[in-house]
DNA sequence: CGTTTAATTGAACACAATCAAGCCCTGTGG
DNA sequence: CCACAGGGCTTGATTGTGTTCAATTAAACG
């Protein structure tokens, strides 16, 4: 069975970054039975209040969690690419406290729930692996914590740039249509807590610097090093050291 | 052995509260090697960019979570009782990327992180504990996120004193010494992602509707209830749902 | 082509930060 | 017992970052 072909040959390689799986254990995630699904932009991949039953994986295109307040107001928690699991946050959770959403139209494969829990009480060398997995999202959070709390909106943009660019970059996505984030400016507001307005000002001045390309719908980056400085970006959070070398693709 | 003597007895109670643990996984976890230490206020349990090899368990008093900027601002990111596991977080990740200090004087249950990935890896139920224990972590770092992201300064500061609140109830600490967040307006401020003066005047206002009995260097509230509408707090992200009712404390 | 969605801009306003000063406890040492 | 030092709290005045409201332009899509 070839990675590549298969639909959690990603979510594998993603996984083998920073836990060591040997053969069996590998087998095993390639063997989950899934069923993979086309969805278009905004289609739901989990949706806050539903009972959880499956847990998705992203094959292709681009998603994002979500919050929203008593009122409505929407809060964008992270953005997800390929090889992201999407509902380990809902592994022994019963009801999911937050959605998911597709950014772009893309490809989700579904596993039930069940046979992801099964693995994860036979093998626990996969539980490792997943637990890693949550933990460096957990991390993710906390970055955000931090970045809507203590930086200004400049800042707050530019990291979550930067943190875009880079897991790409981890998971080898380098040709040009993935150095792309594919976000409006609303979206980008509702990530950085700002006001549409004001991150479209914001995204103005970084334009005019030539840190980063607008184009519509989407922004592209010429290169993100220029924007570590602004975005105060420190990248220990993603825990790149941790990586384990592998040749295989 | 009895729970109550015991220093991992209330991180026990807690895994139970979620996940269901025989009488064997129970026993393995109290007979887990550990050493008590007593910390003051503000004393480190762990350092950001320190290596790991221990796990650590709030016994008594009370701790925080806090992520710094480059330039030195510093974000609370979570506020810890007893019982609290400090360092799942970093049962799996080698470099600690964030600090945990204590709040007021308390005790410390030091752990080897060998000992707990061993439990991990030979008792999948102990294993799943601690999974939900993180989720639910992760879950609460989302709330933040949307906190600060999304949410005014009266909300915010609302919505972390009835987070509070809540957890310590859900651990059933009644008692009126338990009921006071002992947190300093400097702390608050960086809680909240607020100014000290700021903080100082929004606390001011919650006190004047009697929503809150601000101290020197604590706060108590005569009713929390009353500060839901104000925080807009969905308790849906502390999955109390999933409780499972025991009755042995 | 007309409709829609996204991006853009200006003006007025508001919430919160900053600066600066003073107060009120509590603990300490003369 | 009093003076003083320090941490935490309080308050006013000023500044500024970001919001809101409103209107307009630009690009994509049927």
């Amino acid at each position: 069975m070839l990675i590549s072909r298969n639909p959690l040959g990603l979510l594998l390689r993603n996984l083998k970054q920073r836990a060591i799986l040997d053969e069996e254990d590998q087998q095993a995630v390639l063997g989950l039975p899934v069923v993979v699904k086309t969805l278009s932009a905004n289609g739901y991949v989990i949706r806050e209040g539903d009972d959880v039953d499956c847990c998705e994986v992203l094959v292709s295109g681009f998603a994002f969690r979500q919050l929203l307040t008593g009122d409505g107001k929407r809060q964008i928690l992270a953005i997800h690419i390929p090889g992201d699991a999407l509902d380990f946050q809902n592994l022994f959770l019963d009801v999911a406290d937050h959605s998911v959403q597709m950014l772009t139209a893309g490809e989700v494969a579904f596993v039930p729930r069940a046979a992801v829990q099964k693995l994860f009480h036979e093998r626990s060398r996969f539980a490792q692996a997943v637990f890693i997995n949550v933990l460096v999202d957990a991390a993710i959070f906390r970055e955000s914590v931090l970045n809507l709390g203590q930086r200004d909106a400049r800042s707050r943009m530019a990291h979550i740039i930067c943190e875009f660019m880079l897991r790409c970059e981890m998971m080898r996505f380098n040709g040009p249509d993935n150095r792309n984030l594919p976000m409006t400016q609303e979206q980008l507001a509702d990530a950085t807590g700002l006001s549409a307005v004001h991150a479209n000002r914001v995204l103005r001045d970084l334009a005019a610097e030539n840190l980063i390309q607008p184009h519509r719908g989407h922004i592209s980056i010429p290169d993100w090093r220029k924007l570590r400085a602004i975005a105060d970006f420190n990248d220990r959070y993603l825990h790149l050291s941790q990586q384990i070398m592998s040749n295989d693709l």
